[in-house]
DNA sequence: TATGAATGAGTTTTCATTCAT
DNA sequence: GATGAATGAAAACTCATTCAT
């Protein structure tokens, strides 16, 4: 006799997540209140204690669902390229459908929230990490490809490209002439540029 | 009933603007509440409303105050620097004041605050103009000194730069192993080889 | 943390409604703020929100609960009485309550709100409909039983009743020497007066 | 060297006064606080407390303003008329004016804001002696006129015809179909019943 | 598991009023 | 006369969280 039909478990806590995905993208970390996530998932705002204990706990959940989706991906993506040419390829269209699904705006609204919950600052700081590495890989391997020399401060440059995506991040909500499509498409057309270094750089690289 | 004998004129609208400024860099956008403003500034609530009509006036009026002087300074060092290497020179320095001022997280937090807040969005959007111009400028100014053909899209690469900018002051205050500051260092040390840069170009330019 | 033991379904619904009459009745529209409600009913002010939505509903609420119950027993007496005479007793007995209970107080206080209030002047309107159709039924039996041809505009008439015991409500709380008592009372006296006007008309009406 | 350019004495107190009434007449009782009169008249809020020491004050004396000045009208008419008729007549044009000009609003919002602020109840009652009055006087000449014996309790009859009054001012504002003008109008179509009454009560009366 | 009810402290903003100039 | 600045209290409403059921 009770009204809602039973759920699989762990549908709810699924549920829940996804109300907060959303609402952190379209309310931002500000707007990310327990009432604006309830009622955007259309359940009681007392499940989100039940279940994750604090309002940031579920945040930060939110942010680890999306993050391990995308992470995977990219590190598909990353093992699966093999020219640098194609690596930018798939880099750019994984960012446009992040860009889309609002999962950017999760990521720098968390970051940019953790100011004022620093409680959330050095979840953040581990979170990055995985990010980094991934980043240095593809640029080892990249730049391998390319034949350049194994002398650039890799980890640094790999913290540099971070940093970018998250200003990136920043920006997607207010960019309205869609500039960093335009970037992201300026890069693209120097692919032949970057083919034709490995001649520069005298002399084949790769396996 | 006024317990203050009497301020200067502008006097008090600046105390209020310098305690927006200090909760937003500690508090970040979320916690610049007024009560929180006014706290730290030691002043009644009421007086926010009054010198400046709503929260959100007084946010950008301060995000305004710091942001003229600091672009006024950036404005007088891509004047005064002569060579490409002294340009990246007075950037890092002043990069760095602006770090421990805490301007940084400043323009971080309310960019991103501008997605709960979406009327302050359109405001953030106009409010970054002058610095996109500012950097295409430099940029321009940099890339001649070097005698890099004028064909690259300066335009898009000063929104790059602003972006990887915003990416540096949403990282600051999660940045405690000082990695951008590394980033800094590192870049500057790359300066001989820019200055190496014109040659290799095939002809002078600059001076 | 709720103290308060767990009350039967409805029942602070009930508790917040009487509160608000309370507080309409002894300190007018203007006076009837959150706070004050919660404070006269004793219970945290956040639950008026948490049932009601805004005051602006609770205190719709509020109005509609007193006046289901006044219509229905001003129905059941025009329903009930015989003759002109009878009904105009009824009348002025129940009138008297409400005056005593302060109905007649929350209605003129609601209704002037109404122009601070502009969303609610609607509302108000609806809600007067029915009183004017009650009164309409009345006059056109009253006037039926006293012999009256029936030509008078009623439903204006009607209107002109409603009108004027708005006036009575308005003047409730000022009247010292009970004037509209006296007022009632002499309506009264004519009864007899009345009760001889049939033969005037030259002959019986009604069946 | 002064701003403003010297004023007339009293003339500021005229634009206080002035400005009350609009607000009172827009906004309703509970809309008229200090700010919203000086916004209206385009004044410094505090110069409502320079000059009438406290909002309650500059209210009452908003009242008067205009009461004295209707009162005026309305004696002179009641002089003036020298039939029922005309008096009746008089009285409906007077009515629409008061309407138009929302003075009729500002009545029905101080007596209803007496009960928000006690202290206002004696002084809205004092202020509505001589209204009855003036009515007690028109009963009395317009029955005298029509020929009806001088047994009524015109006292009372006048009261009653101030209630009225007081309830057709509270509804102006909700009047969306000018019911309360469609009722003086039928009123006035009654004048020529009117006038035959003086036969009807067997004798002549008048001049 | 889930929920409706409850709460104290918080939010932005406005209140009437005062006072030095 | 007039004003800009200031203030404590209060306005409506929301916050994260708890708890009995």
């Amino acid at each position: 006799m009770n009204k809602k039909p039973a759920r699989a478990p762990g549908e709810t806590r699924q549920r829940i997540i996804e109300a907060a995905l959303g609402t952190l993208k379209q309310e931002g970390f500000a707007g990310a209140t327990s009432r604006a996530i309830a009622r955007a998932g259309g359940f009681n705002q007392a499940l989100i204690f039940y279940h994750f204990g604090s309002l940031d706990s579920l945040l930060l959940a939110a942010l680890d669902h999306t993050s391990a989706e995308r992470l995977e991906r990219y590190r598909k993506a990353v093992a699966d390229a093999d020219t640098a040419e194609e690596l930018l390829a798939v880099m750019t269209s994984i960012h446009a459908e992040d860009r889309d699904t609002g999962h950017t705006t999760v990521v720098a609204q968390m970051i940019s929230g953790s100011v004022a919950r620093p409680e959330l600052a050095p979840e953040m700081i581990a979170r990055m990490e995985p990010w980094i590495e991934l980043c240095e890989g593809a640029l080892a391997k990249g730049l391998a490809r390319l034949g350049v020399p194994a002398v650039l401060p890799l980890r640094e440059l790999a913290y540099a490209v971070v940093t970018f995506y998250l200003g990136v991040n920043l920006l997607t909500h207010l960019d309205e002439d869609d500039r960093i499509d335009t970037l992201f498409a300026r890069v693209q057309e120097l692919s032949p540029v970057l083919a034709s270094l490995p001649e520069a750089f005298g002399g084949g690289a790769g396996p």
